[in-house]
Order: structure tokens, then sequence, then C-alpha cells
DNA sequence: CGCCAACTTGATGGCTGTCAAGTCAGGTGG
DNA sequence: CCACCTGACTTGACAGCCATCAAGTTGGCG
């Protein structure tokens, strides 16, 4: 969901980066009301990305893995308005904001790049907005299970069969919708055949057919 | 909500501004799918951005007026994603897309510019989400009513007393809720003394009320 | 082996959606 | 200038989805 960038993208941000860091399970990239110190690029790992509210209420905004490029939030104040947390043991790269800014003066196609992947990530956000905002609980899970098919599948791994490394809480939150909501979703789900859920191992059965709950 | 530019941003803008367009009340600056030809800078009048789901539902993301910067979500694939129509009669300066790219090659205080303001749009999304993904129709609608408040203090009028140029159902859509809903919550907010409200003109009775009814 | 977090499932209630009817305001045409 | 018409709005009745509360199960980790 959030920025991704291909390999060339890659090449193109190699001098950016300065520290590769290992995170376990639990650790935090990033906290809100830190200061923009640090961009990431996600290497390994699943991360989970929220905002906490005045009312102390957390909104889960994205689920950043391998490619995923984050923390553009808090160019706009220079402080981070998201917590960034590991789900899992993974790596991580630092790239360093003023190395960044650096190289964006000099390079148009370092800038071009970033500014094109902050708007795909606006466009991400209006689309979670749109799901958000006018689907119901059923079309909201089968496009959450679809969405993560089709990005393990861009990394290479089988969109059909792969393990959640988020809670139903953590699904939850993403969606809008209760933990216990999730949980029912997923039973009912596997009770009409569209996929098979046993903890966090996940089979899509019928990809077809979610697609179609997804966009009814 | 999209990026805002103070009068220095403008300033710094104007070599790029092409053209100054009249809108009437319905006509659209954007709409979905078209090329990215135009960033629009609205100068007067409210206007509406909304994207459209697959199964043709369609969600409000913003209302964009006097200082808002708008097109950044077609950057990503140069096809733009939102529609944005004028609620009223009003005036926005078209920036074309070939102009910003060159003279953003030159100028790193206008791609910086640029980034922030996408930036901040990002974080006004994920507000967004935090509401439409926890919070309940009053907190909704009284984060709205503030938001509008505030919104109108910094173009220096009056924060308590202004016309809403959108439909019940306008800001239902960009709040997640029904029509009726939102119609059913002006006459709760109206009868317990926090809003004064005839058709579309608002008085805000009690904002310290709201304010604590949406961080509720 | 035991503890605890995560998960499942059931019962119940409430918020909000849906359907419906009626009012109101503004614009158009006669 | 007035009548009409249409879109916007309000209000009511009812239903349904999902939240809440609760209890029990499972699996992982120390």
């Amino acid at each position: 969901m959030p920025g991704t960038l291909d390999e060339a993208d890659q090449r193109l941000l190699n001098e950016l980066i300065v520290t590769k860091r290992r995170v376990r399970r639990g650790d935090y990239l990033v906290r809100a009301g830190d200061k923009l110190e640090m961009f990431f690029l996600v290497k390994a790992g699943v991360f989970k990305s929220f905002v906490v509210g005045d009312a102390g209420d957390t909104q889960v905004t994205a689920f950043p893995m391998q490619g995923d490029l984050i923390g553009f939030d808090a160019l706009d104040t220079g402080t981070h308005h998201t917590s960034i947390v590991a789900l899992e043991d993974g790596d991580a790269c630092a790239i360093s904001y003023s190395d960044f800014e650096r190289v964006a003066r000099s390079s148009a196609a370092v800038q071009r790049r970033f500014m094109h992947l902050m708007s795909h990530e606006l466009v991400n956000e209006q689309r979670m907005m749109l799901l958000l905002g006018t689907m119901r609980g059923e079309q909201r899970l089968s496009r959450f299970l679809i969405e993560q098919s089709a990005r393990y599948l861009r990394l290479g791994y089988s969109p059909t069969e792969f393990v959640l490394r988020m809670t139903r809480e953590d699904i939850g939150s993403f969606l809008g919708l209760k933990l216990e909501t999730v949980s029912r979703l997923f039973s009912r789900f596997q009770q009409a055949g569209l996929i098979k859920i046993d903890q966090r191992s996940l089979k899509l059965l019928d990809i077809e057919a979610l697609r179609q709950l997804s966009t009814q």
C-alpha cells in the first residue's frame, strides 16, 4: 500500500541508504511524534503502521512489507504522524532524511520518483476511504484478502496460500471492523468454501468469488 | 483538506499559472480517467472531489476551497483518479503539468513545497481513515463541523456562521453516512442547542461542546 | 507443564441503513 | 407574476449489520 519500489528505483536510492536495520517482532521503526530523521525501505518482514486519535482509538493505515517505502507523512511537519511496528522479525533500510534532501536537490529522477510514490499512496488511501465509507464487512474483508494475494504475487510468492502476519484485531482496525466481526467473516467465508483458514494460515480457494464479493 | 497554500507559496507558483478559469455550479474541473494536464489552485468557490468504486458507489474525499491545490493523485499514473466538480460558481487557476515539471526541476523550493503539500494531504487522509474506521455518526459530524469552522476562520470568514455549500448527501458520503442520518444528526445537534441550522445556513452555538463530542 | 494472548462462537442490543411519506425552497415556463 | 415541478430536506417506522459482552477453546512461549 505505501509507495512500492521496483528494482530500478532501488538502485536509484542505493546511494541514500545509510544503515540496514534488523528488527524483531514488536520493535518500532517509528513512533508518532518522532522527528523525521529517516525514511525506511522495508527489506523483509511485515509491519503495521497506525495512527492514534484524540480519543485514543487507533486506526491501522497500512501493512508495509518488502519494497515499501514509509515515512512520507512526516514530510509535512517534520514529525511522524504514524507509528510503525514490526509484526515479525525483519529488515529495513534507513534512509537519512538530510541525505534524501541533498540528493533530491540534484537529482530530478529521485524527486520525481518520490512524488510518484507519494501520489500512489494518496490514491491508495482514497481507495481505503471508499472501502471504509461505503462497503460492508463482507466486501471489506474480501477486498483485503484479494489485495494481500496480489501483494504476495508481486513479490513472487504464492497468491493463494500465505500466512497472515497480523492479528484479527489488526485486520479489524485496518478495515474498520471489530475483531469478532473479522473472525465471524472468516468462518463464514470458510463455510462457503471460499477460503481455508487455520489460525493465520490462509488458502484462497475461490478468488473469483472473493473478487465478486468485493465488488458487490 | 487538500494541500493548502499560503501567500508566499502562491507567489512561488505565480509563474506556473497559465489560465484562470471561471466555473459554474456543476462544472467539472477534472473527471476520473482524464489525463493529467493541469493541477488546479482554487481561487473562489467550494468544490467536491470524489472517487467511484468498482461497484459504482462513490466516496467524497474532500471539499476543496480557496487556497487548495488539487490533482496530486494523478502524478502516480498520469491519470486522475478523482473527479472534481464545483458546488457553486467559482474560480480556479490551472497549472500546466509540464510547466510544473520544468520549474520543479530547477527550483528546489517548488519541489519541496509540492512534496510538503502532498505529505499534508496524506496526513489528512489518514485522519479521515481514522474517522471512517473508528468513529460513530455523532463524532463524525461534529468533527466535520469543527473542521469547516477552522477552514473558514483561516480564510478570514466567521468560524461560527457560514453556509454549507454541499448537500446532506455529499456530507454523508464524505463521512460514510447516509443523508438521512446526517439530517437526523443535524436535528439532534440543534435540539441540544449546539447549532442552529436552517437548510444550509449554519450557526455554531457551542463549539466547545462540539469539540468534546468529536473526541469522545 | 502452565500461563496468556489470540481466536471462536453465542446472545443481545444499538446505531445506522432502508423504505416511505410528506414538507420546503428555488427555478422554470406559461 | 404565479403555478408548477423538481431536487433537497425532514421525520417516522422498521430491519439488519455490526458492536458489545461473555464464555470457552486453542496454540505458543517461557
